[in-house]
RNA sequence: GGCGACAUAGCCAAGUGGCUAAGGCAUGGGCCUGCAAAGCCCUGAUCCCCGGUUCGAAUCCGGGUGUCGCCUCCA
């Protein structure tokens, strides 16, 4: 396997820490509003990334975290009246939900940081204690000049300080880049105790202690990969990086790994510029498996344009793998075949090349075509062909739905027996030849959206494309 | 201003020195079909521009041009 660390600009083999074994933690979302198309992005990258190292024999232990106390939080709290509690346990279920309808796996460990203000206060401490930290009027700080690696993550120049100076907080820092560890709070706002003072947890920090609380070895390293999306390179991962390593003597992460952005009309989707598309909404327009797909099939670390007509194009190529799938008729598979199982591990396996990876898909498509064109009854192969998909909906969460279901989602009961009546009529007029009559009816089907195909075992329908 | 990424057919998108530059969508032609649909076959690119290195470059180097991102909460 072969992975794009982003600490060393460059692609490296995948060694992990411990033999058979991967550890990764990507940053979740701070859950203070609905998850949008860029947490689908970021989602679906690490979810690939997890099912294609564990389809290639790693034991992964997959962690995400939920950033549920923060400023944006805070001010939800202030526009809404709720608590902090309604807000934060509502979010989370939502994105849960979204994540599932989007085929992603749910992570093995999903800490809170809330749950985690004991471990994020030793941290502190711990940086006290070793002279990394200090206090001042609004909070505890981490102190950047004591971190001599700090900025080789990102890569940034170490005089660039002008920039950063106007960021919130106080003038008493020691240095611009220093950041907050430990916020204390005003009057009102949700708060713990703590040795400094009652107050609540800098972002940074959350993660830095929730991977040594769930995930760090003793190694050079403490976890193998560290994942995110391209903006959190800096400062937040650069921030994670130092605190932990001034902590604990060890790096975090050996490698880091950032997925590109969804853009709309080629820029950044940002609530700025109201071009930000939630999930949910996405969904109500297009099956979980379409977007699924779609966000799938660029390289995570390449910026991705979407937009509707190349999500359309998107579901096309996924219907020829569930047309392949209906057309096959069985319920059960034999083994996988070898050479295409490993020509997509093998794509996946150079920094998850999914492009190749899909058209070793394509082909395997094809090929079965041509060959039941051929031959339409040939049973062992079409089992052969079922495992193939099986193994795919594994790796890739697509393929799994019933095909005749897949081709006839969002038709209901009643409209199903019409259709149903009106192909029979079809047949009727078909079997005395009175073409003009079944030509008619056809028509009539096609302008409900109904696309039919005559095929040996009889006719065959599909909901088209809108 | 500082740092970085990208630029391949109408569209999406692989390919990082060497056979005819993957794959999908769209287009046009064909097979199949009563006609269709589906499926299959055929159909398309001097790889942004200019220099350079090399026997040989989309691929490496230099210089342009263009697009985008980060530097502020951000997936």
């Amino acid at each position: 396997m072969l992975i794009y660390n982003t600490a060393k600009r460059e692609k490296e083999a995948f060694i992990p820490l411990e033999d058979r074994k991967v550890r990764i933690y990507v940053c979740g979302p701070t859950v203070y509003d609905d998850a949008h198309l860029g947490h689908a992005r970021s989602s679906v990258a690490f979810d690939l990334l997890r099912r294609t190292l564990t389809a290639l024999g790693y034991k992964v232990t997959f962690v995400r975290n939920f950033t549920d106390i923060d400023d944006k939080i805070i001010k939800k709290m202030e526009e809404t009246g709720k608590s902090l509690e309604e807000i934060t346990s509502h979010y989370i279920q939502s994105y849960t939900e979204d994540m599932h309808a989007i085929g992603v796996h749910d992570p093995d460990i999903a800490p809170k940081a809330t749950e985690s203000i004991d471990e994020i206060i030793t941290f502190i401490d711990h940086l006290m204690q070793k002279s990394c930290a200090y206090v001042i009027d609004d909070g505890v700080y981490f102190d950047t000049s004591r971190d001599p690696k700090y900025l080789c993550l990102s890569g940034r120049h170490v005089d660039e300080s002008q920039n950063i100076a106007r960021v919130e907080g106080s003038d008493q820092k020691r240095d611009p880049k220093d950041f907050a560890l430990w916020k204390f709070s005003k009057p009102g706002e949700p708060d713990y105790e703590s040795p400094w003072g009652r107050g609540r947890p800098g972002w940074h920090i959350e993660c830095s202690a929730m991977i040594k609380k769930h995930l760090a070895t003793d190694h050079e390293y403490q976890i193998d990969i560290h994942g995110g999306g391209a903006d959190l390179l800096f400062p937040h991962h650069e921030n994670e990086a130092a605190q932990s390593r001034c902590e604990s003597g060890h790096y975090l992460a050996r490698y880091w790994m950032h997925n590109g952005f969804v853009q709309i009309d080629g820029e950044k989707m940002s609530k700025s510029l109201g071009n930000s598309f939630f999930l949910k909404d996405a969904l109500k327009v297009y099956d979980g498996e379409v977007l699924r797909f779609y966000l799938l099939s660029t390289h995570y670390r390449a910026n991705f344009n979407f937009n509707e007509e190349d999500l359309l194009a998107s579901k096309k190529r996924l219907d020829r793998l569930y047309r392949l799938k209906k057309r096959l008729g069985i319920t059960s598979g034999s083994a996988v075949e070898k050479a295409f199982k490993a020509r997509v591990l093998e794509a996946l396996s150079d920094d998850l090349n999914i492009s190749a990876a899909l058209a070793a898909v394509d082909e395997m498509i094809q090929n079965a075509n041509e060959r039941l064109d051929v031959n339409p009854k040939d049973k062992g192969f079409k089992k052969e062909i079922f495992a193939n998909i099986a193994w795919l909906t594994d790796l890739l969460g697509i393929g799994g739905q019933d095909p005749w279901r897949w081709f006839q989602q969002g038709i209901d009961e009643t409209t199903r027996k019409q259709i149903e009546t009106l192909i029979h009529e079809r047949s009727e007029a078909k079997k005395v030849k009175d073409f003009a009559r079944s030509d008619a009816i056809r028509d009539e089907l096609h302008a409900m959206g109904v696309q039919i195909m005559d095929t040996p075992e009889g006719t065959l329908w599909e909901k088209s494309l809108s």
